[in-house]
DNA sequence: CCTATATTGCGAACGTCGTTCGCGGTTAGA
DNA sequence: TCTAACCGCGAACGACGTTCGCAATATAGG
């Protein structure tokens, strides 16, 4: 492969094969994501680092650099195999927002369950191929739309960010310290916090938003 | 203030006050934070590293230390000295979703305009004077609605994140390599990315969304 | 006034990180 | 057979966040 010195060139999904002249490699794209994946679930991205992950596979942090020509790369892989495990299959007789909505809860659902996504995916530049496969399925579902493609493209981005908005709301606790709040500055506030739990939000608020989106951005109404 | 050592004690913002005992401090917060800033809008928050915001002052990094307990507490410092920038005056006779798209706009601006803040704000979970300052505007505007103050606190928090989401994507110029795709694949991906330049969002997109998702979690005939 | 105590700035160090370089060994093409 | 490409890997580089201990300094209490 040798992607670690020449390899500025495309991104890993388009990368050429390796020549045949060596001994073949001894592991797999698919295994060292997995390695990684397996400690950013036990301990979040932060334990995600090159020696671990090296270690994880029994090898050392140089013999890595064969495969991923950086520890971004790297995370662009584990995406990638995250998003693997997303499944939507379109129902019949179902309209276009409704089938966005279950689409969106199965997105979220996967975030939740693997937070770290969350601060893998703002530093990917790279999308992969089930990355891809995930747009498509959005874009299939409001096909039918009389939009134009910037407009759906827009739409699914809006999308995206707000799942991943509600996925992250969810994943952190609200460990937030208000030390600094002074009530005579700030009463709404002050109401608001001690008047009702903070709790989690509102079950359907996820749905409610998202139908309030896509109905904005998408419906033959706006414009 | 002895805070690298014992510190462990509440957030920056509800921090005892300094003894009189020794020397007086060299150093203010509010000049370490902009030092912060000052490196932070020339390289990102990459490039706010202990030993450069020390060098920054002249001085070393453990002295940073006597002032802030990690680097994720310069950070909140950062956020809370950047938000001081904010400025948000009602005006009167504005219902209150106008009102609510011009702070958003605002606030946009702002996050675009030091878009290291969209990588701190994250990190941040000690909020300061300033971030409840923009809490309680939004509370404020939204003061004669008849929802449960819970239901409040979830349309600002939704608010804040579509505010950021679009903030961001404002600010990375979509660097993005689509390297891995296949038309025969990606079908309507590739019709629309091809069909179109992909160009920057709609000018209107951004109010239409916070209407959209105001509107809907807000009004009075959601619920 | 004198002394104990608290506080400051700072040099040095620790462990970790991402990444690079060069070596010896291995495989396939010429 | 020889050469060029490829592999795994040990060692190192520079930078990072953070901790520790020390000398200097200023106040509080007697």
């Amino acid at each position: 492969m040798t992607v670690g010195q020449q390899g500025r060139g495309p991104s890993i999904w388009a990368r050429p094969q390796r020549g045949t002249r060596g001994p073949s490699p001894e592991y797999r794209l698919a295994d060292i994501a997995a390695a990684a994946i397996r400690l950013a679930s036990a301990g979040g991205l932060a334990a995600v680092s090159m020696r671990a992950v090296s270690a994880e596979l029994d090898t050392t942090a140089s013999t890595l650099y064969r495969y991923v020509a950086s520890r971004d790369e790297l995370l662009d892989l584990m995406v990638d195999n995250a998003l693997a495990g997303f499944v939507h299959t379109p129902r019949s007789g179902e309209d276009w927002l409704g089938e966005l909505v279950r689409l969106a809860e199965a997105t979220r659902s996967l975030y939740v369950s693997q937070p770290w996504l969350l601060d893998a995916v703002p530093t990917g530049s790279a999308p992969g191929p089930n990355t891809l496969r995930w747009f498509e399925h959005c874009l299939q579902a409001i096909a039918a739309l009389d939009r134009t493609p910037l407009q759906k493209m827009e739409a699914v981005g809006v999308l995206n960010g707000v799942i991943m908005l509600f996925a992250r709301s969810a994943a952190a606790p609200t460990a937030i310290d208000f030390g600094a709040m002074d009530p005579a500055r700030h009463p709404l506030l002050t109401s608001v916090l001690t008047g009702t739990a903070p709790g989690l939000p509102t079950a359907d608020l996820f749905e409610r938003t998202i139908r309030a989106v896509l109905g904005g951005l998408l419906d033959d109404r706006a414009g």
